[in-house]
DNA sequence: AAATATACATTGACAGGCGATGTATATTAG
DNA sequence: CTAATATACATCGCCTGTCAATGTATATTT
């Protein structure tokens, strides 16, 4: 049970959320971003990424676009829909209310 | 995604190593303790509980002794070992890593 | 010319959580 | 007195999210 498993398992979804919620964005930059901002301790594998794009989208909380690149590799834009945004929100609620849950149990 | 599954998952082993490094415990005590700290809003399920005890002492995180009741059902005690207060030490390291990471990207 | 970076995607295996089910004893309500 | 509830442990099999491995394609750097 490593720190990058199990612990942030759940999270994989708002973490990406959170992203969208700033702007549309694509898969690799993403996860550029997430490691950025973590100094390099965390990332998100590219299996568990895509699949969970595959689930955002599916449940209708992002909408997929390909950009207009006439240069490099191609890109599938995300933007997150108005029932991701409220998703996201209630994810950050339940978030506080498990660190406090697991506050009063470890 | 459920409050009480995947932003749980990861904790469940931590929880339990919890109560028994305040004291000796078995499964169905673990499981009331757990529901009255958080005031019954979050409970371990039982096969959840059991197979983490199954997982903590093959690993050798814990040790289990049937006790001595004269009258009720038969319990099965569990005690940490110095190897699981080790283990503890460490998910709740983790965890204090875990909050800060998350708090940083959702 | 080879290596690296960018960028997306699928497959199959693994592990933890859990619903369902089963066993057994003791106490409480009607 | 008997039916329901509480105590207590245990296993089986499914579900779901993660991830290693693998593949495709383009652009840049060495």
């Amino acid at each position: 049970m490593s720190l990058t498993s199990d612990l942030i398992r759940g999270h994989t979804e708002t973490i990406i959320l959170a992203r969208l919620a700033i702007a549309d964005s694509y898969g690799y930059e993403i996860n550029k971003a997430i490691q950025q901002t973590t100094n390099g301790e965390y990332e998100l594998k590219e299996a568990t990424l895509y699949s969970a794009f595959r689930r955002l989208e599916s449940a209708g909380m992002i909408e997929s676009y390909w950009g207009d690149e006439t240069t490099g590799a191609r890109r599938r834009y995300y933007r997150i829909t108005s029932l991701g945004q409220a998703l996201y929100e209630k994810n950050k609620q339940d978030w506080e209310k498990t660190k406090k849950l697991v506050d009063s149990l470890v």
